[in-house]
Formats: structure tokens, sequence, C-alpha cells
DNA sequence: CGCAACATTGAACGGTATCAAGTATGGTGG
DNA sequence: CCACCATACTTGATACCGTTCAATGTTGCG
């Protein structure tokens, strides 16, 4: 599987907020390249933590199935983005994480991460960054699952995905795939699928999006911010900072 | 206003991972303690970041307020607890976070921190892992706003909350003081005041807990770990990682 | 072609919100 | 010490948003 590791690491560094030497040697002991399915598992619920793995192309999400089956997605993942950095200071993974596309990772140990951060401070700090823009983004999801319609959130969703998409440069003009079915959307927006269902076409009939087989179009980005009361500075965090050794 | 500041010292080590001498270092450009009122604002919504916060002593809230005037709380904080480890790495807050009780906090100015983080990694790292406690217990309130009824919401926070202030050394017995008026919880359940009203009730009447005058007793706590579906692995996290630079 | 997963639609049910009133409780000033 | 007020808590009736169940249509894949 030739993938261009070149191309990824600048991408990394980036949004890492790390200076080239530092990304060198944070990559100097990476595994091989891993490449995986739709579907399949990338980390399994309560598995020890042994590697920090970025993900390098694709999406993904992080699911946590309850007693009675029903599931809630506790997070969901694009091109760029750590997949375990919350993880990591825990000893083993809060929940399953696994690709929602085919999907590219890159595994680091957490050997050589041990080894590299007492002389690298600022690699600890870019791995705070990445924990610290998730956090940002669940409290953005706590407040839509508590307070917020089935209309708002699923708007507010959909302009988070996009965003983030836009921010890693991933989407083409007007459209880009949009991989959740109705179902596994439900389960991040704590919906039926029914709901989900006539939730979008609500959208659609306000002319807000377009969306069928796996694309997204959004057709009146400000008229479905509004019904999201979308406001995206919580992600511009990701540019913005950076903060400690620069 | 007197504080045993060497006791407080303490406490922040064992939470923070950090060795006597890199707790030193911290601690030693800190401002004086504050000392706030009930419901006094400890960080104002999009103030800028200038110092890392952490409350010794009582409880807080970070709170967002939607524009029709409801309210989320998204984060509830126990002492020991750093405020805004999450929103250092970016350069606002995000929310404004008040005094639930009449509480104490200690400001250390990242000035200081900055000067301090590229010789002491491990306090990026202790900030690293305060950031990522933080987004545990983001996850799990996810799951119960997205996919859990009232009584088990209310179950799940209330054992979440004693589970914390247990760890903290704090609840002295079987009872303790618990400061959020039926409002508040409903504000972090994303519930109305009176579902929650008739939610403890319904609590009380299983003979699971008592709650008047802001003091909360866990009558039956097996029982309540079962309704509330409350494993509290997710909270250990905090004592046993200490992972980096050890 | 046929099957399985996904999407759509309708009807009935239920958990929670909202509205409205009434009851403690605690603090304050006279 | 009491009257008063504000805040919190309690209770009932009604409405609504979203769920569940069930059926049908649609798409894509082996």
């Amino acid at each position: 599987m030739s993938y261009d590791l070149a191309a990824n690491f600048t991408k990394l560094s980036s949004r890492m907020a790390l200076n080239p030497a530092e990304e060198k040697s944070l990559l100097a002991g990476a595994m091989p390249p891993r490449s995986a399915q739709k579907d399949e598992c990338l980390i399994e619920q309560d598995e020890e933590t042994s590697s920090l793995i970025v993900l390098c192309s694709g999406m993904a999400r992080a699911v946590r199935t309850l007693s009675d089956g029903r599931q809630q997605i506790v997070a969901v993942f694009v091109a760029g983005d750590t997949l375990n950095a919350t993880d990591i200071p825990f000893l083993h993974a809060r929940n399953s994480i696994s690709a929602l596309t085919s999907a590219i990772c890159l595994s680091i140990p957490l050997r050589h991460l041990d080894n590299l951060l007492p002389d690298h401070p600022a690699i600890a700090c870019a791995l705070w960054l990445e924990t610290a823009a998730r956090s940002a983004i669940q409290q953005e999801w706590m407040v839509w699952l508590g307070r917020r319609t089935a209309q708002a959130r699923l708007a507010h969703f959909l302009c988070e995905v996009s965003y983030r998409l836009q921010l890693s440069g991933l989407t083409s003009g007007d459209g880009f795939e949009f991989p959740l079915t109705q179902r596994e959307l439900g389960d991040a927006l704590g919906l039926s699928p029914v709901h989900v269902n006539r939730t979008l076409q609500l959208l659609r009939s306000q002319g807000l999006i377009e969306l069928s087989h796996q694309r997204l179009t959004i057709r009146d980005k400000k008229g479905l911010y509004e019904v999201a009361e979308f406001d995206p500075r919580y992600l511009d965090g990701l540019r913005l900072a950076k903060r400690g050794a620069t």
C-alpha cells in the first residue's frame, strides 16, 4: 500500500503545531501506515493503549455501546485528527473507534513517545492541544444534546463536519462525501433513525442541504448556520493556538 | 483570608502527577489565592486566558447560555480540579465558570507557565492529563444526554459527583454538601426543573438517595449505581495515570 | 436475480416540556 | 419577633417532540 508519507507529515506538523525537527523525531518511530476497510475497527474498547494513532485519510468514529444494544457516537474524526490523544494518559481505550470510510492511519508506539517527551516539551503541548480541541468539540455536542431540537442538532453536526473537512482542505467545492447512514447520524445525535429521516427532509425542504448517496451538498450555508446557531470559533482554535515552545 | 497553601500544594501534586520539585517551580509563580462567593464568576465567557486556574476548595460549574436564555452546564468542578486546562491552548475561554459554593482558587499566570514548559515537560503532561480527564467525563455526559432516561441521567450525575468528591477525600461518611438547585441540575442534565423534581422523588421513593437542604445522602449505593449504569473506571484514570517524565 | 441494508412513510404511544398554581423555606427590615 | 418577600420546591393538567412499531419502497452488491 503505497502512501505519500511526506505529504502526511507536513499535514501533521501544521495540525500539531510542531516545528520540522520535532515532527521528524516524532515520526521517526512510527510504524508503517495501516490501511483499513470501512467499518473496520481501529481501536477496541478496553484495549490497552500502546501507541498514538493518527488518522491520515478517511473518517472514523468513536462509539459507546450501551447494555441494551443502543449506541452513542461520541466522536467523529477526519483526516489529520489524532484518534486517541485523549486515551493515552489513561491506560485503556474507553470506547472503540472504527472507520467510517476506507482509511489510513499511522501508529507511533508509546515507547517512542515516552523517550521523546522528556526532551521535546512541544510534543506534549501538541498532544495537549489535540486533547483540548476534542474537548471543545465535545462541549458543543453536550450543548445540543442537552438543549436543542432535532433540527438544530442535525444542522449543527453537518456544519461542524463540513467545517472541519474544510479546515483539513478536503472539501472540493460545494459537495463532499458524507459516509454516515441515517442510523449512524441518529447514534451521533441521540435520535431515532426515523426521526433523523424526517429531520433531514425538513432541512432539504427548506433548501438548506442536499444529501443522497453518501454525498452532502450545503445549498444555503448562511441559512444552515442560522438554524444550527453554528459559531465556528470553537474549531478555529485548531489553527490559531500555537502556545508553548514555539 | 488565611489559607493553608502547603496542604493545597500536596493535593495539587498528587492530582497532577508532578514530583515535588516540579510542583514547587509551578507554584512559585502563583498569584495569592483568591476567594469567591457563591455564584461569583471565576472566568468570564470570551475572556482572554491569562492564567491557569486551579480550584482549591469548593465547587464550580461551567455554563453555556443559549440565545433564548436557556442554559447548559457543561462541566462541574470539585476541589483539586483545574478550571481551564482545556481553554489554555485556545486564546479565549469558551464559556463562563462560576462558583457553586464559596470557593478558593489559585492563579498561575501563563507567562510563568510559558517559561516553565520548555524545561519541564512533566508539567505539560500533567496539563494534558487534566484535559484528558475532563474529556473522559464529557464523553460520559454525552452518552447519557444522548441515550439515557431522566432517571438514569440524574442517578449517573449524582454517582459521578459523589465519586469525585470521594477521590478528593472530601466526603465525610454518608452525606455531603450538594449545592446544586433543581434548576441547576436540570441545566446540567438537559431537563426541565419540574422533571428534575419528579425524577428526584422517584429516586427517593426507591430508597436510593436522600436530598434536601443542599445535602445529599446516598442510601443505597449499589442500587444507585445500577440505575445509573455507573462504571467509575473513567474517573479512576485520574489516580492511575502517571505517564511521561516520571 | 435476489437478498440485505438503507431510506421513507404512517399511526399510535410515551417521556418530557410547558403552563399554572400552590407550598415550604430562608433572609430582611421594621 | 413578626410580616414580608424572594427563592426554591412541589403538584396537577395538558401539549408536544421524538420514539416505537410496522409496512413499503429503494439501492447496491454478490
